[in-house]
DNA sequence: AGTTATTGGCGTCGAATAAACACCAACCTG
DNA sequence: CAGGTTGGTGTTTATTCGACGCCAATAACT
């Protein structure tokens, strides 16, 4: 951050880094309260501005790195927002990403330039007034990732390497906003066979243990250059169930 | 095309919109040849610095409608290039549209800044050598094209306003690279209740003339609003010839 | 030790969807 | 009027999807 930021300024591009992670059957999105004008006190999504001789990649690996410490994630960009007046300083566009993080991995690692980071639940996030347009912004790195997780397995990426059937589905419940049948969400997953059964059982839970896996993803390649399509369903009762549900609510 | 051009550079944003167009059987994208240095001579996708009042999404519907005189078309962004030496003369990063024209609604219009526009396949166009990155944003775009066009119904944007179902399905053929079905691919369509049948016939043709359709607008809207689905598949047989047909030719 | 509470793990059948497939009709041309 | 070209249509089979209920294993409690 030695960069003098008037440099920036008129006109510039920044980065934006919506990075989610999974805990607590809840599907979470890391925040940094601003502990600077403009928007002081508020939350905002991590990002920063692009340095001159640096790939806007690297750019959003940077950000992810300077908060969380972890370098090989799986990162995505999303879409570019530009409106005129976004940034009440000057003209800033900036490129969205999102990333996706096992949060058992790591600490957060509070940066310089962040008084306060914390993981929000995205449906609050989503409620909640952010920064800037950053409630446009997660919204659609949200919408991106749950349309992207019906297509390509990057839900393991959120979870810790080793995991349960259950946990999995509830992953996908969580991130699909669906309820999924047991029986059938467990026979199409382990038809794939994209997971490698590790023959360990879990620990420490007052139930009946279940079994661990772990996802193969020398495997997924194989499949994916065979061409190969990755798709989760809703099972149509519970849809129709939570249809009724969304309807009462109203 | 009056601002000073050393304003933008060292850090300036552009936005390229890559115009694909319908015609004899083709998928066809608009290219410019350069007259100017760098890459003089060669071809390149439409674009354009921003203007430092101007939104992004405005700044590609100005590129397109000097290009082309249209203003209401599909435009849609699709993702953002940003390598540092991606331009010689500075940092310039690029927003990349992509929008769907029907090729007969108009006439070029050759802009001041370019010598040259015109029609190109996009077979073609994807293996000469464009200018700049364009290479690798077309081939980003035409891909995120083909997959759009299998979610939504967007291929109507590329044909005129009354259509055979036979130039549909072509045009399915080519934007998919597969082979269909006539009865399934008609059968599939039909059902959707997307299509009008206008009770007229196609004139001027050697051969039975087919009756023409147009796309229904309003209704798309009233069931994309509950919830619908819009895909179409390629033939497995066909499919099996034409990855024959690949094999062989390599 | 036995009971209770909690989650794990498993197979079948009916319904819906997708895929393969071939012939006659209509029009133009020469 | 014969030949060439494209238009238009239904049925059957194979595959996939989706609904559905019960016993097993473990820990906690008494």
């Amino acid at each position: 951050m030695k960069h003098n930021e008037n440099n920036f300024f008129k006109s510039a591009f920044s980065v934006d880094n919506i990075i989610f992670g999974f805990d607590d059957g809840d599907l979470k999105v890391l925040l940094i309260k601003r502990g600077a004008s403009p928007f002081k006190g508020l939350w905002a999504l991590p990002g920063d501005l692009v340095y001159p001789n640096e790939d806007l990649d690297t750019a959003a690996y940077r950000v992810l790195e300077e908060l969380t410490g972890l370098k090989k994630v799986y990162l995505e960009q999303v879409h570019t927002f530009g409106a005129v007046d976004r940034h009440p300083l000057g003209r800033v566009i900036t490129i969205a990403y999102f990333s996706l993080v096992k949060i058992s991995d790591f600490t957060l690692m509070p940066s310089s330039f962040a008084q306060n980071v914390e993981w929000h639940t995205v449906d609050k996030a989503l409620k909640s007034q952010l920064a800037f347009d950053h409630n446009d912004i997660l919204n659609t790195c949200f919408n991106a990732l749950t349309h992207r997780v019906r297509i390509r397995p990057v839900g393991f990426e959120l979870l810790p390497p080793k995991f349960t059937l259950t946990e999995l589905q509830h992953l996908y419940e969580s991130l699909l906003q669906a309820g999924l049948d047991k029986r059938n969400f467990r026979k199409k997953i382990l038809s794939m066979s994209l997971l490698v059964d590790l023959d360990e059982l879990q620990e420490g839970v007052p139930h009946r243990p279940a079994k661990l896996y772990k996802f193969d993803k020398e495997r997924y390649h194989q499949l994916e250059a065979h061409g190969f399509s990755f798709e989760v369903k809703e099972s149509k009762k519970k849809e129709k169930k939570r249809r009724l549900a969304e309807l009462i609510a109203q």
